[in-house]
RNA sequence: GCUGUUAUGGCUCAGUCGGUAGAGCGUCGCCUUGGUAAGGCGGAGGUCACGGGUUCGAUUCCCGUUAACAGCUCCA
């Protein structure tokens, strides 16, 4: 495909290179842009970038839009296609550039050439009567966009600034050719159905009631998953070092004034009352950890002081934002603060790194990193920012670990290395972090003996790994969509009767595996062995076991896998060697 | 919180252009006692989210509330 550039010049790129796909994305946009405003002139036009799935394009109608509205756009648009409209690319001076959308009314896009340096050349694409100020790229003509489709229809600010005016928007997606598209809305259709909210109510795992919105309740199999997880990360945090503490959930709003979030947490805190003293339900942990440090004189041969603690806290989290156990009110967070002297950080950083980094490679999770800075709602002297920065910084080079710098959304008391990950339709979630601190130790005066016998300032890290469980649980569900791995599995084997006749044999073989330390369940139903299967299969049990006559007589037991079907009859001891062989894996 | 959409048995969903509702799955009972992804028959189960309004009459129309969904904003 031959690419139009903002500066005039033309470039050939692929659909599969990052520059061919955005144009090719961006010009759907126009096309999308162009049939709306034909069909409605007076709709005003924003910004119609692409994005990693397809493309947007927002709206302001004086009227109120919804999806039956696309069969009508979705017609227009093929007809722009059939136009085989060249995309003609000139620049204008601002005097003219300003006229051409003053003529059209498109305010919007008269705020952005406002905004734009005096001098600068204006650059346009014109592709039949529809004009747009745009910096591109594009590609050649409206032809080449061969499929596409409209997806949904939302609400979003104008400049993402919650203080605008609500525009619409509208996306959609596009593709060289019907097949691609048939396979992305596959794709998409696929991931509806490892969505772990749906997963999560099909299997018993967690719900969620009008009575406490974004309060999870975990279900007797959620929770087993959940413990799991726990005693997984208890082991691993003894091996490195760490102590586990238990801090209340509730504390003297005094601490909260202290540690700063009464003053910029406040709105997302929970209160109340008692005996005329307001107290904060915690929605982090720090503070408590902080009172366990300073109860007695710290020295530098206790550093680095690594304290854990799984830590319930509470958030009051805006309504909209609520997503399955994503993002919900209340959550374990497993938390961790290490103090340290200055010269012990890098490697403290680097120790927590290299555990996240273990964690999510055992459950085969990507991630990727952001490097997070100063918000502007934060405390401290700009020189400790700066220094804390550096550091974080410092030790990803040290690590290769690429990243990218998400400016501004470090927590208010100190910069923030993010890990995030994946759910099923893409969208990444922050789970783990390690987020430095200089503030809150001198908040509350925290102090340790040096080597050299004077009082000194501790620095102090907050990290997570899972970040919160619940969240990370969601992650994991979605992975595996459900099929969780034999160790995580909250039922492990299930014993299926081929008649009812066999449920006393199949309860001797459920006591044995159960002595065993395994998790197992009968099925003892007057059901066919095809019902049972079939059930057990869509609870994604990893291991069924079929017991009837013939396994009565050979004492034995006959395996059917997850998903690797019949694995035949054999003892009960050599069903535990493949059981054995399976954790390995 | 904002914009839009939605809310009907445990679950997934029909339906009523205003006259108080139906299916499949699940559940319970009976028959069947079976060999690797759904055997048959029958029963129970719903104040149609909640609160107002319009109406002779509202699950259906209107307003409000709550919750969920998509996105925005925000965040672990």
């Amino acid at each position: 495909m031959k690419i139009k550039m903002k500066d005039g010049s033309i470039q050939e790129a692929g659909f599969e290179e990052e520059l061919g796909k955005n144009a090719f994305r961006h010009t759907t946009a126009h096309i999308l842009a162009q049939a709306v405003k034909r069909l409605y002139p007076t709709a005003k036009c924003a910004i119609g970038p692409s994005v990693a799935e397809g493309f947007y394009y927002d709206f302001d109608f004086d009227f109120r839009f919804s999806e039956e509205n696309f069969a009508e756009i979705e017609a227009e648009m093929k007809k722009i296609v059939k136009e085989n409209l060249q995309l003609k690319h000139f620049t204008a001076d601002r005097k003219k550039a300003m006229q051409a959308m003053e003529e059209r009314d498109e305010t919007y896009k008269m705020e952005l050439l406002n905004e734009l340096p005096e001098n600068e050349e204006i650059s346009f694409y014109q592709q039949g009567e529809y004009l747009e100020m745009c910096a591109g790229p594009h590609v050649a003509y409206t032809s080449a966009i061969k499929a596409f489709k409209l997806l949904s229809v939302a609400g979003a600010y104008w400049r993402g600034d919650e203080k605008n005016r609500m525009l619409t928007r509208i996306y959609g997606t596009s593709f060289p050719n019907e097949a691609m598209l048939e396979e992305h809305l596959n794709q998409l259709e696929e991931a509806k159905r490892r969505d772990h909210r749906k997963l999560g109510k099909e299997l018993g795992l967690f719900v969620l009631f009008e009575e406490g919105p974004g309060f999870p309740f975990f279900l007797p199999k959620g929770l087993i998953l959940k413990n799991l997880l726990i005693d997984y990360w208890r082991k691993l945090h003894t091996r490195e070092g760490y102590v586990e503490i238990s801090t209340p959930i509730m504390l003297d709003r005094q601490l909260w004034e202290t540690s700063g979030h009464w003053e910029h947490y406040r709105d997302n805190m929970y209160t109340t009352s008692i005996d005329g003293v307001d107290f904060a339900i915690k929605p982090m942990s720090c503070p408590g950890g902080m009172l366990v440090y300073k109860m007695k004189p710290r020295s530098y041969h206790e550093f680095p002081m690594r304290i854990s603690e799984l830590g319930l806290i509470h958030r009051n989290e805006k309504s909209g934002t609520l997503h399955g156990l994503m993002r919900v009110r209340c959550c374990t967070q497993d938390d961790a603060h290490i103090f340290m002297a200055p010269e012990q950080m890098q490697d403290e950083i680097k120790g927590v790194a290299h555990l996240i980094d273990e964690v999510y490679s055992n459950f085969g999770f990507k991630y990727h990193v952001e490097l997070s800075t100063r918000p502007e709602k934060s405390i401290g002297s700009d020189e400790d920012w700066d220094m804390a920065t550096k550091d974080l910084k410092n030790a990803l080079d040290d690590l290769k670990l690429p990243y990218v710098v998400n400016e501004g959304d470090g927590a208010f008391y100190g910069p923030k290395i993010d890990f995030h990950l994946e759910d099923s339709i893409g969208r990444t979630w922050q789970c783990g972090t390690i987020q430095l601190d200089f503030q809150l130790p001198h908040r509350f005066g925290a102090e340790y003996i040096g080597e050299d016998g004077k009082k000194h300032r501790p620095i102090m890290i907050h990290r997570v790994v899972f970040g919160s469980i619940e969240r990370f649980i969601g992650i994991l569900i979605e992975h595996f969509a459900g099929k969780f791995p034999l160790w995580l599995s909250p039922v492990q084997v299930k014993i299926l009767s081929i008649s009812d006749k066999y449920n006393d044999y199949a309860k001797e073989i459920e006591m044995f595996l159960k002595k065993e330390g395994l998790r197992c369940e009968v099925d003892g139903r007057a059901e066919k062995i095809g019902y049972k299967i079939r059930t057990a299969q869509l609870e994604r049990i990893p291991y069924m076991l079929v017991v009837g006559e013939k396994e009565v007589n050979a004492n034995c037991v006959s395996v059917r896998k997850r998903d690797g079907g019949d694995l035949g009859s054999m003892p009960i001891e050599q069903f535990l060697e493949v059981l054995h062989e399976d954790e390995m894996q």
